[in-house]
RNA sequence: GCGGGUGUCGUAUAGUGGCUAAUAUGCAAGCCUUCCAAGCUCGAGACGGGAGUUCGAUUCUCCCCACCCGCACCA
């Protein structure tokens, strides 16, 4: 029934006509890589959020919720890697433009440069070898300096000079207040191994190239489990996850299946043993990065351990062994998951007099209204006055209820339709008669009377 | 970050070196309306920002910003 293939423009028009999502910072010109969510938009996203936290957390009896502090001790993302090697030395061809990654083309004619090198170190590499390295794309040899580009955000916090060396970053992802908090929910929380930890957290990340709406932007949400087992007890845990995440998606969300798909890394980073991604299928963009489940071994807890000092191993309570757990992460980015939602339900439908009708298909538990409340006539006073009734209470039962007495009904119920309202009442003359309502139903468009108590 | 393109009410589009910048829709107010965008009246609402050229710039030039396409990047 669709009528065109929907890009990311109509979307993205779509999201902020309808109060979803507006440009970050827009009455000054917009701020590239910044997004904002409007009254529609905020309840979307709190409902996803809402039901991530219950199925990685209520549902689940291994695992346990934090919230961490945004600001980290420097040491966090020296530790991570971040500081050293969340940052990617280029040099570009002045001739073409094209850019080299130096490490990479440094690497392919046998000098080992170690990513996690200073630009300085690099640059000095890549010009003792100049002449070995060609322009992939033109073929000359003539390159710009070095410059790594770090994706870092650094901030002032608690530096009153400006020359602080060890300047406290905004964590490049979120996940790291997680591992930061191990030891404290193992000694407080009546958990054991294994077990996870869930999180909804901000990350800041200073994209070259922010792009596509919402899929890229320099400020993220993402949700994070860290789920911790035994050394080598990984394989059964990490196929039950991987599992889980994709039933949320199909089942809870009610993402269509055929818009996702798995993608499994081909290059592992060094510590990871396995990793996957599940990919939506965006307008525009085709499938691309929604959430990555990674085997990430014992690395993060050991990188810290090393940096801070702190003992992270876990003294198990059965067999008396001391070791550092490994873990399995899921990390979803909100921001990407919000547009998948949003792209899978918008649905353009032709009805039978060729007339277009919008409509939302969002899961009802996830739409921003939940019901709208309508008299039939505005302007009798009697329906008004019991439609209002109606409303309150209902306002009061489901909270977001929404009141709407403009235009005629037909009106109300197509705007209804486009921000996903599942349900619309209406108080008409019968209501005053014997206290029914007509619910009519977003998807079918079919109307049920039934008494104000049973709505 | 590089190259190319675009930028006009909330949205989608017209248009112009000079008259009050237009249309649809949406929004808001009123009338009307007994269930799927009916009709009428009234209203608010835009030339992305800054310089320059000019008697006069939304229109031409430059800079900046944002967005789109391609490249590169994506821990």
């Amino acid at each position: 029934m669709e009528e065109k293939r929907t890009t990311l423009e109509d979307i993205v028009s779509f999201a902020k006509r309808r109060g979803f999502v507006y440009p970050g910072s827009d009455i000054y010109g917009g701020e590239a890589g910044l997004y904002d969510f409007g009254p529609n938009g905020v309840e979307l996203l709190n409902n996803i959020k809402k039901s991530w936290w219950k199925a990685n957390v209520y549902d689940r009896d291994d695992f346990v919720g934090v919230d961490s502090a945004i600001f980290k001790h420097p040491r966090v993302w020296e530790a991570s890697g971040h500081v050293g090697g969340f940052s990617d030395p280029l040099a570009e061809c002045k001739v073409c433009h094209t850019r080299i990654r130096v490490d990479k083309e440094l690497g392919a004619i046998g000098i080992t440069a170690d990513e996690k090198m200073s630009e300085e170190e690099l640059g000095k590499l890549f010009d003792e070898n100049r002449d070995k390295i060609k322009c992939p794309k033109c073929g000359n040899k003539d390159f710009t300096g070095v410059k790594a580009f770090n994706l870092l955000v650094k901030s002032n916090l608690g530096d009153f000079t400006g020359e602080d060396e060890r300047p406290v970053y905004l964590p490049g992802e979120a996940c790291q207040g997680i591992y930061l908090n191990f030891k404290n929910v193992v000694d407080t929380m009546p958990v054991k191994i294994p077990f996870g930890i869930a999180q909804i957290g901000k990350a800041f990340r200073n994209e070259i190239s922010p792009r596509n709406f919402l899929f890229r932007t320099r400020e993220l949400e993402q949700a994070d489990t860290q789920y911790f087992v035994a050394p080598h007890q990984n394989k059964e845990a990490y196929e039950r996850i991987k599992q889980n995440r994709w039933d949320w998606y199909v089942n809870d969300l009610g993402i269509k299946p055929e818009n996702l798909k798995w993608h499994q890394h081909e290059n592992l980073v060094f510590y990871a043993s396995d990793a996957w991604d599940i990919e939506y299928n965006y307008p525009s963009l085709g499938f691309d990065e929604l959430e990555g489940v990674h085997d990430r071994t014992d690395y993060d807890l050991t990188q810290h351990m090393k940096f801070s000092g702190t003992d992270l191993q876990y003294n198990d309570p059965a067999t008396h062994e001391k070791y550092i757990p490994w873990i399995l992460e899921t990390s979803m980015g909100m921001g990407r998951c919000f547009l998948a939602v949003l792209c899978d339900a918008y649905t353009v439908e032709t009805l039978p007099n060729g007339e277009t009708r919008t409509v939302l298909k969002l899961k009802p538990e996830l739409a921003p209204v939940k019901y709208a409340v309508s008299p039939l006539l505005k302007n009798k006073p009697e329906l008004v006055e019991k439609a209002r009734e109606v409303y309150l209470a209902l306002k009061k039962k489901y909270g977001n209820v929404m009141w709407d007495d403009n235009g005629n009904i037909g009106k109300r119920y197509r705007r209804q339709d486009e921000i996903g309202t599942p349900y619309c009442v209406v108080i008409d003359f019968d209501t005053l008669q014997d206290g029914t309502v007509t619910i009519r139903d977003r998807d079918t468009t079919e109307q049920k009377r039934v008494a104000i108590d049973q709505i």
